[in-house]
DNA sequence: GGTAGGATGGGCT
DNA sequence: GCCCATCCTACCC
């Protein structure tokens, strides 16, 4: 298994949340054995953003959003999938960076376990639902301390610069225009149609 | 290569 | 009761 870099700290997450969706890429996120370079994001925003969970106040899914920075959203959707997002902005603002795709690091015969529908290594974690199988992210882990502990985010073994290209969100009715996911141009285990 | 349709259940009006 | 920040299979080029 790869060692990689250090933890990345509350400070990276207490920051505007386009900025980090932008910095995440070609970070690892790491759950036990098992870890992925981020290779593709979407911010979702306070204010205006009404596709954002966050949009219509703070409920008892959506309080974590309002949190302190560096901490896990995970939620359940469409009856049978997690989507696992990184809390951004200062506590008690809004913001939340979900995380749409990994490329495999580490793990790889755990996750090709956890995910047999997958017929290459580069699908294993390539969209938000299929990457929280293939780590074994739960609803368990909201509201979880990604600073520290089981789940955590870390810098790579060794960084590179990263082209990063930009697109609208996928999945979305409201707000569909805005030019919020942000991916790894050519990675093979960004989601959906490569551009 | 491509897409249509169904699975499945929590959140919120 | 409707709406989902999705994925897989079947089927069609």
């Amino acid at each position: 298994m790869p060692r990689f870099g250090p933890i990345l700290r509350r400070s990276f997450y207490n920051r505007p949340t386009i900025e980090v969706a932008r910095a995440l890429l070609g970070k690892v996120v790491v759950h036990g054995p098992a870890a992925g370079i981020i290779v593709e994001t979407e911010a979702y925003l306070g204010g205006d953003d009404l596709a954002a969970h966050s949009a219509r106040g703070i409920t008892d899914r959506t309080r974590v959003i309002f949190g302190p920075p560096g901490h896990a959203y995970v939620y359940f959707v469409y009856g049978m999938y997690e989507c696992l997002n990184l809390v951004c902005e200062p506590e008690g603002q809004p913001g939340c960076v979900l995380i749409r795709a990994l490329e495999p690091v580490a793990g790889i015969e755990i996750m090709r376990r956890r995910r047999p529908a997958a017929r290459k290594p580069e699908d294993l974690a390539s969209g938000p639902g299929k990457l929280t199988l293939a780590l074994g992210i739960t609803r368990l882990q909201n509201d979880a301390d990604v600073t520290r502990g089981s789940l955590v985010v870390r810098e790579p073994a060794e960084p590179h610069a990263v082209d990063i290209a930009v697109s609208p969100r996928i999945g979305i009715t409201q707000c569909a225009d805005l030019p919020l996911r942000f991916f790894i141009r050519g990675n093979r285990s960004v989601s959906g149609k490569r551009i």
